[in-house]
RNA sequence: GGAGAGGUGGCCGAGUGGUCGAAGGCGCUCGCCUGCUAAGCGAGAGUGUCGCUUAAUAGGCGACACCACGGGUUCGAAUCCCGUCCUCUCCGCCA
């Protein structure tokens, strides 16, 4: 979310910002108009109220000289209070829906973000060769895993219905062992802190970090009792802090954490279908930051060489795409997505999505801190980064560490945490 | 889920209708003092919004709102009433 003033003072910039996005900037002269009938209510009704004061502090300090005047005073209250209540439901429907359109204007967007209409206009920044790849042309990972009895296609959609799936033996453990890697990872080596996390949240937690009110299509919910699935751990993440103001010292803080993610994946619909490049429940390790603001540009480019790093252990090949303007999420002023090579379908897969998001969840989620204990509250800047989305992790493995013979290899680095070396065919029943 | 207690400023804690944005203590900030991080003395500190002033989203002045949240009673509510949420204790249930 934004500061109307900022807007207020360069509606331009906003404007452009919104088209870059090809997004309607016409919004933003709705905007002002809403935004100055406001302020004009919030004059008038302040301006009664004092009145109004003014007359119960006569009449507590007895500024009368009869029961009469008293009565006038009372009356005269009257009449303010009744003024009063005829302008606050204009002026809370005038702020409401304000406020909706604030939260609907997504993030700006930070200077060196190409400008461009969608993927095809992302930069492709750095690619790094150097992983493995077998010598032969290697499977596709839903048909080495049917073949190995590793995952179970049919039965997943049989409990949960299309882009279920359900991994046994050996995969599912490749992939508890993945999770346990990546969390030691980063809190051994990149120094973030673990965190255990809520899998559902209200929903002002998603609306702080900017999923709702307009993406509420693609989350599980439960209305009733206003309990969300999180999308990703960025949710709970961001609200941690929600609402307080941290003292300048703490900064910057680093946090890492698994969960699972649900996503209805509507938007999506029709879309690699095959496999489990995107299903509606999968898991991930999330890294998060909070920063003053002048460092936030120097945190997004170490939190993306955290996440890289992870696949140079694993020795997968990597590219570092750099999104353009138009295909920037709607919270994020900057994202570098990463890509790893799966040799089986042939693909560059997104494993991390690492964003600056600039102030704009800390507007949602009102996280501030303080310079000094004098100063005033500043917003922070919070940036996000998979470290990393394990189905696609999966799969580079499972297509990349293809033996001839039709078994997968551990890479070296999970293999004290699975206990095995190598993935063959698995029981079927 | 049932019964009871409670939610006040960074923290503790007073306040049951009027000058209370809120005593007191701790902590914090800035001075002073003491010949060395302590003690003492003095002063100052909440957040947001609107308006005026200003080059200023710096500072100043004024106003309004905020004592879990939302409503109500009243000229006037932290204080009374209703609803919601949360916390604690006991019981029940359960991994």
């Amino acid at each position: 979310m934004h500061d109307i003033n900022l807007i207020t003072q360069n509606p331009q910039k906003f404007k452009y910002y919104l088209e870059i996005r090809n997004e309607d900037p016409s919004i933003i002269d709705r905007l002002l108009e809403i935004n100055s009938q406001r302020k004009e209510l919030i004059t008038k009704i302040n301006n009664l109220r004092n009145q109004k004061n003014n007359i119960s502090d006569k009449i507590a300090r007895k500024q009368y000289s009869s029961e009469e005047e008293r009565q006038l005073l009372v009356k005269d209250s009257n009449l303010l209070d009744r003024e009063i209540k005829d302008l606050e439901p204009i002026l809370s429907e005038v702020e409401q829906s304000m406020k909706n359109i604030l939260l609907n204007i997504p993030n700006i967007v930070a200077e060196d973000v190409p400008v461009g209409k969608d993927s095809n206009d992302n930069q492709i920044i750095y690619t790094e060769e150097e992983g493995l790849t077998p010598n032969f042309d290697p499977l596709p990972h839903w048909e080495i895993a049917e073949k190995l009895n590793i995952i179970d296609f049919e039965r997943g959609v049989k409990l949960s219905g299309s882009r279920f799936y359900i991994m046994k033996g050996k995969l599912a453990k490749l992939q508890r062992a993945l999770i346990n890697f990546f969390l030691d990872f980063h809190t051994q080596k990149h120094n973030y802190k673990e965190l255990y996390l809520p899998f559902i949240v209200k929903g002002y937690c998603l609306e702080g970090a900017g999923q709702l009110p307009k993406f509420e299509d693609n989350l599980y919910k439960d209305l009733e009792d206003d309990m969300w699935l999180v999308p990703t751990a960025e949710v709970p993440l961001t609200n941690i802090y929600r609402d307080e103001i941290l003292p300048a010292d703490v900064l910057p803080l680093y946090y890492v954490a698994y969960t699972p993610c649900f996503r209805k994946e509507k938007i999506a619909a029709g879309r690699d279908v095959r496999g489990i490049k995107r299903g509606h429940q999968f898991d991930k390790v999330e890294l998060y930051k909070f920063t003053l603001p002048e460092n936030s540009d120097y945190e997004l480019e170490k939190l993306v060489q955290d996440a890289c790093d992870i696949l140079r252990a694993l020795k997968l090949s990597f590219r570092i795409v750099k999104l353009c303007s138009g295909d920037l999420g709607f919270s994020s002023a900057k994202t570098y997505d990463i890509e790893v090579w799966a040799a089986g379908c042939k693909e560059w897969l997104e494993v991390s999505s690492c964003s600056n998001v600039l102030d704009f969840q800390a507007r949602r989620a009102n996280i501030r801190f303080r310079r000094t204990p004098q100063s005033k509250p500043e917003y922070v800047h919070t940036l996000n980064g998979s470290g990393l989305a394990l189905p696609r992790v999966v799969i580079a493995i499972l297509e990349n560490y293809q033996q001839k013979d039709g078994t997968i290899r551990i890479p070296e680095v999970l293999q004290p945490y699975t206990g095995f070396d190598q993935i063959e065919i698995n029981w079927k029943y």
